[in-house]
DNA sequence: TATTATTGGTCAACATAGCTGACATAAATT
DNA sequence: AATTTATGTCAGCTATGTTGACCAATAATA
C-alpha cells in the first residue's frame, strides 16, 4: 500500500467521523427542541415565541435590538412574534429610562410561568444526558459547542 | 445557613449550568447551519433541501419512508422538496426492484457535487472545533449529543 | 441649534417549509 | 379477495423568515 493510500484512508475515516458529528448534532437538536415545541403548540405558540420568552427570561429588561442581535432575524419578523406575546400577556414593554425610545422587555407572571415550564423540560433533558457522566465529559461537550460558535457571538455567553 | 438553603443554592447553580447548555446548543446550531444556508440560498435552495441531499448522499438508494422517519416531517412536505430536487436535477428516483412501489433515492453528479460542497463546509467547522482538543473532549461531546437523542432514533446512527 | 444616527415601529408583499385532510394508485402481504 | 403499505397529488392553512418603503421619537454630535 502506497503512502498516499494511507493518507486517503485516514482522510476518509476522518470524514466519516465528522459526518457522524453532523448527524449527531442534527438529531440532538431535532429531539431537543421537539419537547418544547409540543408544549408550545398546545397554547398556540411556536419556537420563535419560545426563543423570545427564553432570552427575555434570561435577561429581564433586555432591549429589542439586543434581542435582535441574539436571534439574528429581522425586526419585522421579531415584531410580529413580540406583538403576539404582548397581546397574549406573556411580555410587557417598559419605556427605557435613560433612552426613552427603548422598550425594555420583561416577562409577566404568565410569561415567567411558561418560561419556567419550557426551560424545565429542556434542563431535564440535559440533566438526563449529563447524569452519570464525568465532569470531563460534560466539559468536553460544552467546550466543543462553544468552539462551534462564531467568535462574534461569544460576548453574550459570558 | 440551614441545610435547605445549601440545597437551594446547589440547585440554582445547577440550573444556571443547564441554562448555559441550552444557550450553547442554540448558538452552536444557529451558527453551524448558517454557513450552508448561505450557499444554499445562492442557488435557490433551503435547509429542507439540504437535509434531503445530505441523507440521500449518506445512504444512496434510500427509500422515501426511510427519509421521512429520519426527518420527521410529513410526506406532503417532503414531496414538495423532493420534487423540486428532481426537477432541478439533483436527485433521481429509481423504482425498487424487490418492491416496485418504492422510489429509491440517488444523487446525480450535480447532487453529489452540491452534497460534497455543503458537507465540506460543515466538516470543516467541526474539524476546526475539534482541532487541538483531546480525544476525550471530542468523545465527551459526541457522547452527550448521543444521549440527548431519543432512544427510538438511535438505530439510524449505527 | 441643526443635523444625523439610533431605536423602534408600521404596512405590504412575498417565500419557505411546516401542517391537516381527502383522495388515488400500485403493489405487496395476509 | 381483502387489507396494508409506499408513494403521490390537490387544496388550503400556518408559522416564520425575507425585502422594501416609510415614519416618529429621541439621542448624539457637528
Amino acid at each position: 500500500m502506497k503512502q498516499s493510500q494511507h493518507v486517503q484512508k485516514g482522510l476518509f475515516l476522518r470524514k466519516q467521523e465528522l459526518r457522524k458529528s453532523i448527524e449527531l448534532l442534527f438529531f440532538a437538536y431535532r429531539d431537543f427542541t421537539n419537547e418544547a415545541d409540543i408544549i408550545l403548540s398546545e397554547i398556540g405558540l411556536g419556537r420563535a415565541h419560545h426563543r423570545v420568552i427564553y432570552f427575555v427570561g434570561r435577561k429581564p429588561g433586555m432591549t429589542v435590538s439586543e434581542l435582535l442581535s441574539i436571534l439574528k432575524i429581522t425586526k419585522q419578523s421579531l415584531s410580529r412574534v413580540l406583538s403576539h406575546l404582548v397581546e397574549e400577556g406573556y411580555i410587557v414593554q417598559n419605556q427605557g429610562e435613560k433612552d426613552k425610545r427603548q422598550r425594555l422587555l420583561l416577562l409577566t407572571s404568565k410569561g415567567t410561568e411558561l418560561e419556567n415550564r419550557l426551560t424545565d423540560v429542556q434542563c431535564k433533558r440535559f440533566a438526563k444526558a449529563y447524569s452519570d457522566q464525568s465532569a470531563d465529559t460534560v466539559k468536553g461537550f460544552q467546550d466543543i459547542l462553544a468552539r462551534l460558535i462564531n467568535e462574534d457571538d461569544h460576548p453574550f455567553l459570558t
